[in-house]
Order: structure tokens, then sequence, then C-alpha cells
DNA sequence: CTATATTTGTGCGTATGTATG
DNA sequence: ACATACATACGCACAAATATA
């Protein structure tokens, strides 16, 4: 279960950045992320939410997307720590 | 190895005309060109996305293509005169 | 002209990311 | 936050053009 609730503190797109976030953090997360419309099967939001929150990431500099292709978590050394 | 970055800035497409593009001007690829199939093979991409690329080489007036013969590589005193 | 091999060209479906309403 | 349309990319199969025997 990784649904976001939606009377949460924060907005829904930020609780799913967060949750893929500390996925890589953790390692769980390496490589090619599962696809957006996956992920949003998942949480239970709109693709376009994912979408969202992978910009967020993307801002953090913690993973890199590319079309036709996939998101793909940037690896921890080239992010300088 | 000659495969293209899923990580890099650009689209594949425009990868793998950047490297074909670069042996022509080094004079590596002269001639006829190595068949589309087997390109893709050598750059890890699909024979859709080297058909992409060898639309941008035409567009910039590298090469030639002749159907059921091959694409040609277009002679430099062609281009620049 | 027929037959075969090689190479380019096209269509369909599917996966994935991007942009707009 | 959602739905829709569009661009990039892959895989497969078949058609068309060319070269050779």
């Amino acid at each position: 279960m990784s649904e976001v609730d939606p009377l949460g503190p924060d907005f829904a797109y930020v609780q799913v950045a967060n949750a893929i976030a500390a996925r890589i953090n953790t390692g769980e997360a390496r490589g090619r992320l599962p696809d957006g419309r996956h992920l949003a099967g998942e949480f239970g939001v709109a693709y376009q939410t994912v979408r969202h929150s992978l910009q967020v990431l993307h801002d953090r500099g913690l993973v890199v997307t590319r079309p036709g292709s996939g998101t793909f978590v940037v690896h921890p050394a080239s992010r300088g720590g």
C-alpha cells in the first residue's frame, strides 16, 4: 500500500515525490523507475500528478527523464553528495 | 562502444545522427553507409530511430538514400560549393 | 525474364514522456 | 487534479527497389 492521503498536510504530488525520493535514498529504486502510469495506479493519483512529482525530483537532481525511454535515477556519486 | 546514452541530453535519434555525422567529417565513413538495421544494432536503437537519424543527416545534406541500394555519403566537395 | 539476396520503405501496435485544455 | 492529443522509441512483419546470378 502506497496511496497518498488526499487530506494530508502536503499536496498529492509532494507526497508522491517524497515517497519516490525515499525509495531512491534507500536504494530501493535504482536505474529506471517504473513508468509514470504504473506509479499513478500504485499511488492512487492521476498520471499528470506523478509527472508533477517527477519534475520535482528532477529539480532536486535526483532523476533524469527521456521521452520514449523512461525516468532514471541519477547515480548518487553524480549528485555530488 | 557506439551505443547511445539513455541519460544523455539529446534524443536517441539526435545522438545517432551526430555520431554518424562525426564519422563522415573524419572521413571514417565514406561511400555507402552500413545498412540501417546494422547501424541500429551497433547503436543499440531501433531501425525506426536510425531512419529518423538518417532523415536528419539528409536534411543537413550529408547523405542521400536510394531505396533498395543504400545510404551514401555526399562528397564533401559537393557540399562545400 | 526468373529467382534469390540485400537494403530501403511502410504500417500496426505498444510503451513512455511532453504539452495543452 | 484530470483527460486528451502529440512526439519519441521499440518490435515485428510485409512491401518495394536494387543488385546479382
